[in-house]
DNA sequence: TTATTTTCTTACCATACATCAATTTTTACG
DNA sequence: CGTAAAAATTGATGTATGGTAAGAAAATAA
């Protein structure tokens, strides 16, 4: 486990005091393919560090559609981040599902915000981690803004090389925006080209 | 001068000596409707508080229609993020534009880097809101990928009541990913209901 | 392996929104 | 003011993507 937060929190390579006061805050959690870390309406209190696998988190809109919001492999965070962060209450409004066997490191908010008080340089790292998420939002949405699905898809498979190996194709289509359907004619029309 | 950065920073309080130091970093700017506080290409170092008046950043696409990322008013931080944040060089992709005439205060990315370190404080304030914007990206982002234009359109006039005023429609259309034709159509099919 | 479920593909038609072109309304300015 | 420019509206038509339904392929379980 120290192995793991070194690794986390390599960029900043922790004493060994700040190595043991994390690793107090943080708990294993291993997942297997189709388990969930978090249910719609579930209180959202953790964040979770992925070690190995892969997750998704998507929403549920009134007609049963899924809409995915991200997915998340190695060296990513994960949580519901609008109960978490947004201004309303804590129920989730999504669903994290395992896509693929995992090990994630929990912690909770509260305790990492103590973490960040106690530990400048883990308040620093985590402002990069914002700052670059910060920057990748504005990429999503500025793409969904400009581009075709078919633009979207092919910017896709080589953004996230790793992760379209283990996701469905229509877990790409609802992180799209798109269907299914449309997805597979995409798909047909990049291969007879 | 003082008063507006105890306005900015009124959740945390800051010391007299804190004061001081973010003080000496801030610069007053001041623009007119029209101007614009940053242009593709430029290289971006900068980040800005709103004090007064509306701006907005859009993207140019390459079939030259604009894409508007982000309308900002009082109380706003506002940059080109893709650049500032992004792994890639420091050259603006987007545009900034004053559309109401406004106050700013302007800092340095690294001076305020400096401000975190020195002010833990300002550190943790500004990760709040850096959580806010997060959750914020991700309910666009849902609305995005489940919305119709129509529905967009009414959340967004709600959302920001205070912007609608100040922006001519095409922007509006614009950060909506749709035509100013098909906002028009909106417009007239809500009026007429 | 076979059986069963899940996922993917294809075809046909429907719809939301885009495009183009013309006109009206609003805003800016000499 | 009045005039020019900018913005908004409207109608006709085009296109990308959605919806439905059915069958094929792939994954999973027995």
């Amino acid at each position: 486990m120290e192995s793991i937060i070194k690794e986390i929190y390599k960029d900043i390579s922790p004493e060994q005091d700040e190595l043991k006061s994390i690793h107090e805050k943080l708990e294993m959690v291993t997942l297997e393919k189709g388990d969930y870390l978090l249910k719609s309406g579930e209180v959202v209190k953790d964040i979770f560090y992925i070690h190995s696998g892969c997750l998704r988190t998507y929403f549920l809109d009134s007609d049963g559609r899924e809409h995915t919001l991200q997915f998340a492999i190695k060296d990513w965070w994960i949580s519901d981040y609008i109960a978490l962060y947004g201004k309303a209450n804590s129920r989730a409004v999504s669903y994290i599902e395992c896509i693929q066997k995992a090990t994630l490191l929990k912690i909770s908010k509260n305790d990492f915000d103590l973490l960040c008080m106690e530990i400048p340089k883990v308040s620093q790292f985590y402002i990069k981690k914002m700052e670059s998420a910060f920057a990748a939002f504005h990429q999503r949405i500025l793409g969904n803004l400009t581009l075709s699905a078919k633009e979207r898809y092919l910017i896709f498979i080589k953004t996230y090389p790793d992760i379209e190996q283990s996701v469905k194709n229509y877990h790409i289509a609802s992180f799209l925006g798109i269907t299914t359907e449309s997805l597979s004619r995409i798909r047909r029309e990049i291969a007879t080209q």
